[in-house]
RNA sequence: GCGCCCGUAGCUCAAUUGGAUAGAGCAUCUGACUACGAAUCAGAAGGCUAGGGGUUCGAAUCCCUUCGGGCGCACCA
């Protein structure tokens, strides 16, 4: 269906069109001068400049052609050609009631099935899961769930780290620890143990040391190297290795990522592309688009028009190892050769100083004819999530924190401030606990969310303690009430249904409104990649709920057909509020 | 050196991409629990949008410039 604003652009699109005037300055909007009206529409200046004419003047043209449409309570011209207007509550109430019987709450699809895949975390094996991975956790689950609801068919790939370098420095760590294993004899024939003799934290655990040896001692980089290139090459032994690696890597990934409530559909690593890797050589060969470079092989991308040093993408270092340039065009291949034409997009939700080499990548993909118009290639690359001090987020020692760490912390903080506010204490400690974790998870992607993406952000744990104001545990305890309210109703046998007349009053008239903007803050978030917009809406529409509960009688209002009234809009608000909390990927526990 | 991002209330962030009087939350101050959950609500105060110049009916937003911060510039990912 077609939301309000939307409707009332091409009313005033049309006016426009009357005046023979194109009809995009019929745009509407609503006012950021509430006390004005509850409307806008700006048209008239633009149109006035393009047509050289004075803009007061087609304001008064628009305006007696919207005054025929018999929906507006009020139009009026302000300024230097602002055109602001109020609609009557009758169609106000028709539209409330077109949305309350509407699947989908008047959100229409964009998309007709179309197949997006979405890129995030990309967490390494071997190294535990950190701080680090939370804001494109949090994030590309978010712009996954929008993408699916616009109507795509969102998969959500993790693409795990399992090729690099990092892989060499454990292989050779372990090497130099466990020689006498039988990954490392190049002779050996037989089939090697089917379970690890490591667990996974003693493989966390042997990461960093290998990691801080390589980068102290030249000699062991050299041999985490040497390994690295004879584990592509497919040494059999380091290649079993490496896949049980993975194999424990992916059990802590899960957990991990369960924990927050995100679910992947492809469960891929750089090393899926592996087998590709000679092939997508080959036709590069063919194509001659490689060139030499200090005995590495490069896709020179540079073009005349750049007003920057664009370093080539490396496909083989010199000394025949691959890179993540490499995988990451390989794995592009892949993509585009496994969807065909069905691949709509391929969103990348990646730390914000990869942004060259996904130039990179996006340009020899070109290069190479693997993408021409489709499919449409988006790095959403989000900053930084820093301490209270201004530098990245550490933890009070100074360490990194790991995830599971981060998200213990905002359970426990949750479940002090509920024993704090005396809530749920009638519950069970189990339930007490999954309502703590909820509340928990809530509040660090709510505030992960609120920020625009692409800017670095402090993550205060100790604000996020206070759980007031602009909160994810603020919009779940409005939630909570409004499920509260509902369940009253219903055991008085009061009946809700979407067909319920709303009448509106001076009172129910700013939560009304509200209800008709979700679809503008859909649309926001959706084509800009901006999550941020939901978590305002949400706040919002939360906040303004919780105005018009204490402004209003609901359950104890007298008039029966205006209690009805507040109950259907109730039941909407917080339709609406499970709606988007869902795509900012917050579950509503039904008590807190 | 070249390039990208950023600078908005004491603090943390918005501003529908060029619109009106720049909005929220926290903190501060006032008031409200016999009406459904006070993790709440109603209100007050807080700004030369880092500085300067320009473009136009109109700039936090676009252009130029100065200052300050973050980041990136092939054989790590």
């Amino acid at each position: 269906m077609t939301s309000l604003t939307e409707k009332l652009s091409i009313l005033t699109g049309k006016a426009f069109t009357t005046c023979n005037l194109p009809a995009e300055y019929g745009t509407v909007r609503i006012s950021d001068r509430p006390d004005l009206a509850q409307f806008q529409c700006n048209g008239a200046m633009g149109a006035a400049k393009a047509a050289k004419k004075n803009p007061r003047e087609i304001a008064d043209n628009i305006v007696r052609h919207l005054k025929e449409y018999g929906i507006f309570s009020k139009i009026e011209i302000a300024g230097p050609g602002f055109i602001n207007f109020d609609i009557t509550d009758d169609y106000l109430t028709a539209h409330l009631s077109e949305i309350m019987q509407n699947s989908r709450l008047g959100i229409e699809k964009y998309a007709a099935g179309e197949t997006v895949i979405v890129d995030y975390v990309g967490p390494n094996v071997a190294k535990a899961m950190h701080v680090g991975h939370l804001r494109p956790t949090i994030i590309g689950d978010c712009i996954k769930r929008i993408l699916a609801f616009s109507g795509y068919n969102a998969l959500g790939d993790v693409h795990i780290g399992d090729w690099g370098l990092q892989m060499g420095q454990v292989i050779s760590a372990f090497a130099q620890r466990h020689p006498e294993w039988s990954y490392f004899n190049p002779n050996f024939q037989g089939e090697y143990p089917e379970q690890p003799p490591f667990n996974y934290s003693e493989l966390e655990e042997i990461y960093p040391q290998a990691s801080a040896a390589c980068k102290a001692d030249p000699s062991q980089l050299e041999k985490a190297q040497q390994a690295t290139k004879e584990f592509q090459g497919g040494r059999a032994g380091y290649w079993a290795l490496g896949q049980q690696f993975t194999t424990l890597s992916k059990a802590h990934i899960k957990q991990n990522m369960d924990s927050v409530g995100v679910k992947f559909e492809i469960w891929k690593g750089e090393a899926d592309a592996a087998s590709l890797i000679p092939v997508v050589e080959k036709d590069l060969r063919e194509k001659n688009i490689f060139e030499e470079s200090q005995g590495a092989l490069v896709i020179p991308i540079a073009k005349n028009s750049d007003n920057k040093e664009m370093p080539p993408l490396m496909y083989y270092k010199s000394d025949g190892a691959t890179t993540y340039g490499t995988t990451d065009l390989v794995t592009l291949y892949d993509r585009v050769e496994s969807y065909g034409a069905a691949l709509a997009k391929i969103v990348y939700v990646v730390d914000k100083r990869q942004n060259l080499h996904f130039e990179q990548v996006f340009r020899a993909a070109r290069k190479a004819g693997y993408v021409q118009e489709a499919p449409e290639l988006v790095h959403i690359g989000f900053g930084t999530l820093n301490g209270a001090d201004g530098k990245p987020f550490k933890t009070r020692e100074g360490g990194i924190m790991r995830f599971d760490q981060l998200v213990t912390m905002a359970k426990d903080k949750a479940l002090q401030r509920l024993e704090e506010a005396n809530l749920a204490g009638d519950l069970d400690d189990a339930r007490k606990q999954d309502i703590a974790h909820k509340v928990g998870v809530a509040a660090i992607k709510f505030a992960d969310l609120s920020n625009q993406p692409h800017v670095d952000y402090i993550f205060d744990m100790e604000r996020m303690v206070n759980f007031e104001g602009k909160t994810g545990p603020y919009i779940l305890y409005q939630a909570v009430r409004i499920q509260s309210l509902l369940r009253k109703a219903e055991e008085q046998n009061f009946k809700i249904s979407g067909e319920a007349v709303i009448t509106i009053s001076d009172q129910d008239r700013p939560l009304a409104l509200l209800l008709t903007e979700m679809p503008d803050a859909f649309d926001a978030a959706l084509r800009h990649y901006m999550p941020h917009h939901l978590c305002d809406y949400a706040y919002r529409l939360a906040a303004g709920f919780s105005s018009f509960y204490g402004n209003c009688h609901i359950l104890s209002e007298s008039d029966e057909a205006r209690k009805a009234s507040r109950l259907a809009l109730c039941a909407l608000t917080c339709r609406q509020l499970a709606l988007v909390l869902g795509w900012l990927g917050i579950d509503i526990p039904e008590r807190m």
